[in-house]
DNA sequence: TTACTTGCAAATCGTTTGCGATATA
DNA sequence: TATATCGCAAACGATTTGCAAGTAA
């Protein structure tokens, strides 16, 4: 008697997988949904999320919290660090090499901690090469609060 | 000429601002909105939401973007870290000086990280106490994936 | 064959916004 | 008095869900 489910694996469920896998940034649930509707058309934003869901419940991909307004998720599926793009808003993996955490377990305010979630904001790759190009300034983060940056395309 | 707003003290964004500097917790704005409504019934949540969005503009509270499915607002303005509870949920401070983190502003991807944003899981004072008493055995996370904790009894 | 999965559409939930009335500086 | 703010209700955007039909194991 068990609780699993026996999941199957569908095209659609096979497709998303492929896609997210394929990917080097970590797109959101809507922008999966178009780049899958190019190979399913008739596929529904529904079966997107649904998919999304159970692929990470099987532990094959991430769902990543990082965006406050919209999950993002990650085919590589190893507990890893990431960092958000202030200028495209994309969401990249970080060398975990380049970053040490040390804190204690028990907190002198009578907390225990078990576990933690780190991510980093700053400029992918792409977009520092913009800038020295177009002299945009990136870097003068004055006003940039709440504003909406670019739609990232994907790829 | 300014772009700046002339934000006025009414008697709703004083009792909001009160209440959250004298809470321990870090509440949400339904929450919020319940406790002030014993003090002005005649609020409604939208007011608490503005109100909310400009104490933070003014620096005078700190919105979180922990919980991703919903805002929490603390009393305390100055950056510092935060811990959930995994068994009620409410969001405390975490002493600065159990922590230290360490990392290098330029990534070997390319990436340029500018700011992080970390929090901690674990367990609070109060749910511990209740463990050791009740014998719940909180620390054995397995199977709480996704299961919504009791709604926490703020104050 | 069975029960997992789909597409579709409606529902949900947190949050935001337009409006005419009210209150603060 | 000018305009920031209010309460109310409707709108919004991301996500979830109920249902009848379709499909993998």
């Amino acid at each position: 008697m068990s609780l699993e489910k026996n999941y199957r694996m569908t095209s659609q469920r096979k497709v998303i997988l492929d896609e997210l896998r394929n990917m080097y940034s970590h797109p959101t649930a809507d922008e999966i949904y178009i780049m899958v509707r190019s190979i399913l058309p008739r596929i529904s934003l529904g079966t997107v999320y649904r998919n999304l869901e159970i692929l990470s419940k099987m532990g094959l991909i991430l769902k990543l919290e990082i965006d406050t307004h919209q999950k993002r998720f990650d085919g590589n599926s190893k507990k890893h660090y990431h960092i958000q793009c202030i200028n495209c808003n994309r969401v990249y993996d970080i060398n975990p090499k380049t970053v040490k955490i040390n804190y204690s377990e028990d907190n002198p305010d009578g907390c225990k901690i078990i576990d933690y979630c780190i991510h980093f904001i700053g400029l992918c790759k792409e977009c520092i090469e913009k800038d020295s190009i177009c002299n945009t300034n990136f870097t003068d983060r004055s006003g940039l609060d709440g504003k909406k940056a670019e739609k990232p395309n994907f790829r």
